[in-house]
DNA sequence: AAGGTCTCCAACCGCGCGCAG
DNA sequence: ACTGCGCGCGGTTGGAGACCT
């Protein structure tokens, strides 16, 4: 027996999502949380699968997203957790508060991969690439899991990719560098990383709850709250969801005026 | 200026897992 | 124990823009 497809295949829309159906997906989700995603479409007046509406709204429209490039400190971080997770992305995402597992994987991809080839080092297994040939059956990342003994070896990699980061440093690499010595700190700590192994509750994800609250508290980080950001959205959507830069939850500024004019383009 | 190639990322697809009946 | 359903994850693809010749 096939397994029965996830939506109707008829009548469902593919593809880039207007902004119209932005909106109602919007609506919807702040009018009533996030239910049952194969009955959002139906709910919400969208011709979409409900996978699909799942995506947009955890990859794009959730308020809490920072937009731009991952900052120095992220990318260290998301290194750091690839060489003890493998492709884990979603519990590397979990660990990046406003970042996605697509995000963070697109971003791996297209430009650590790169990078930690250009070093030297092999982006699957984090082990220097020279040093591979010589021990080709060395094991996989899902293999170096949270052993006592692999710390070693990721001490080694980030020894390589510091001595690059102190032979050109840049303003935006020094002024991350609190974030990053922060960051690593939360890296080594192996009681954390155990309890990420463990899948207990991700630090960030009790940030993010996405039934609507009676009570309607901001958090500690200070998002604003459901209320506040349903108004919020309801006010962008006129103008489209990302002129108003959900930046106010990133530190990268800089970034904001290309990456609002690359989304513009597509919605 | 035009055509070809590369890069990037949003979105799709298929599978595995957990849960309920 | 088995089956079906829904969700979430990770891999892959397609298209738009950037870059090159």
């Amino acid at each position: 027996m096939g397994r029965q497809p996830c939506c109707d295949k008829l009548g469902v829309k593919k593809g880039p999502w207007t902004s119209e159906e932005d909106k109602k997906l919007i609506n919807f989700i702040l009018t009533n949380g996030q239910c049952c995603w194969r009955a959002v479409p139906k709910l919400a007046g969208l011709r979409r699968c409900g996978k699909s509406c799942r995506l947009r709204w955890t990859n794009y429209l959730r308020p809490d997203l920072k937009r731009g490039l991952l900052t120095q400190a992220e990318e260290q971080l998301v290194i750091d957790l690839h060489a003890r997770l493998g492709n884990r992305w979603s519990k590397i995402a979990a660990r990046l508060p406003g970042r996605t597992d697509n995000e963070i994987k697109n971003h791996w991809n297209t430009h650590i991969k790169k990078k930690l080839l250009k070093m030297g080092i092999d982006p699957v297994t984090h082990e220097p690439l020279n040093k591979q040939v010589s021990s080709m059956d060395s094991s996989s990342p899902a293999e170096h899991l949270p052993q006592a003994g692999n710390d070693h070896q990721i001490k080694e990699n980030d020894g390589v990719l510091n001595s690059e980061e102190n032979s050109s440093s840049s303003p935006a690499e020094i002024s991350s560098r609190e974030e990053s010595l922060l960051l690593d700190s939360i890296c080594s700590d192996e009681s954390l990383i155990n309890s990420l192994w463990l899948d207990e509750t991700p630090l960030f994800d009790a940030l993010w709850d996405s039934t609507p609250k009676a009570d309607n508290t901001n958090n500690d980080m200070g998002f604003p709250s459901w209320e506040d950001n349903g108004a919020w959205l309801l006010d962008c959507q006129d103008f489209g969801i990302h002129d108003f830069g959900f930046n106010c939850f990133s530190e990268i500024d800089s970034n904001a005026p290309q990456t609002i004019g690359k989304e513009e383009k597509g919605h």
